[in-house]
DNA sequence: CGTAGATTTCATCATATGGTGAATATTGCT
DNA sequence: AGCAATATTCACCATATGATGAAATCTACG
């Protein structure tokens, strides 16, 4: 009959645990590793900061977990690499975009581009994460000249559009459509993929 | 003949307001404005942290002292379109790396970059310059259809290029010689250039 | 039912941060 | 020499942060 609740093990069977993993993308992805607190994450997740630790220990262990990519990179590589072979670019960029235009698929990523400006760590994530999914699947079987050169080159851009397009968000822009963006940038990246 | 000298003015004329600013620009660069520290910029300026106040009065206005462009616009804007137009891109591409290959040009930009993640106040001189240096000098005169979205998407490759190659520092584009990527990168922007 | 284990919160620490106001030493002007 | 302005530091404050250990409540299984 107590009004507030105290401590103790609260009934029923969330899933507490992804409540907290979804509010830690969340904090993540709007201030960063540095700028997000454990004390915030446990506020949006309703909970106590010491379950926080409980769970996941250190705040850089559940940087971790959070950031788990929420999509398998073989397949948006076959969806990029299917199709002629002068329209790459543009499905390149079309993908891209589809991604982030998904907030839940757009967490993990604006968290790994924001965190990685001051964490290395997570700058290491985005470093690996750029090599295995963009270049070892799909410039890989391109037969040109500095394979890897120019697979970071495309990236470069890509990651670039999305940082002014959601960070910075500069106009035009920020406000252009998908399909508007696919057909001025995707013939430009082409460039990369041709020999 | 105190050996630890104590409070009050130091001799000599040292220009310790100069100073305590261009530590700033490196701990601003090297940390972003939320990680970067009052004291750690009093310290590795040899300065009591409150000195910083006395001079800035807040962070934030040191933030924005520091935070002075350390070239003209105007001029690199001349230098990018003075010469033959199929080469614009490839000069745009070259001035850009030279202003990043010097410390201490990069310093404000990298600083502006990483703290455009998390601070608003920096995401916004940063829009505002990507517009003013850029967009208004460069792609204005050019007779292209959708003028600013060609501009800001050529800005969006060269700050893409300059973050995997000076924050993620991912190789071999960090690595890469400013000849190579010109060649490489230079071609490709130069399509937003054309009709 | 009883108890072992899992879940959850409370209270607390040590530390770092941005910021303020008073005190002290040095310069520069007259 | 004297004195006002300036430069510089010291000693604090209030607050936020990551982290820890003990206590309380609930579930599951015998």
């Amino acid at each position: 009959m107590s009004v507030a609740r105290r401590t103790g093990r609260r009934p029923g069977g969330p899933d507490t645990k992804g409540e907290i993993l979804a509010a830690a993308r969340v904090e993540f992805a709007e201030r960063a590793y540095d700028g997000a607190s454990v004390r915030g994450i446990a506020a949006r997740a309703g909970v106590d900061p010491a379950l926080v630790h409980h769970y996941f220990g250190t705040k850089e262990q559940l940087f971790l977990a959070a950031m788990e990519i929420p999509f398998t990179p073989s397949e948006v590589a076959a969806q990029i690499m299917s199709g002629p072979q002068p329209g790459t670019g543009e499905r390149a960029v079309r993908t891209f975009l589809a991604i982030w235009a998904d907030p839940v698929k757009r967490a993990p990523f604006l968290a790994l581009l924001r965190s990685a400006m001051t964490h290395p760590g997570a700058a290491a994530l985005l470093r690996q994460f750029a090599r295995r999914a963009m270049l070892a699947r799909v410039v890989a079987r391109l037969d040109v000249p500095d394979r890897e050169l120019r697979a970071e080159a495309a990236v470069s851009h890509l990651l670039g559009m999305a940082l002014m397009r959601y960070v910075v968000k500069i106009e035009p822009l920020a406000s252009a459509s998908e399909d508007e963006l696919v057909s001025l940038v995707g013939p430009v990246i082409q460039r990369y993929f041709d020999p």
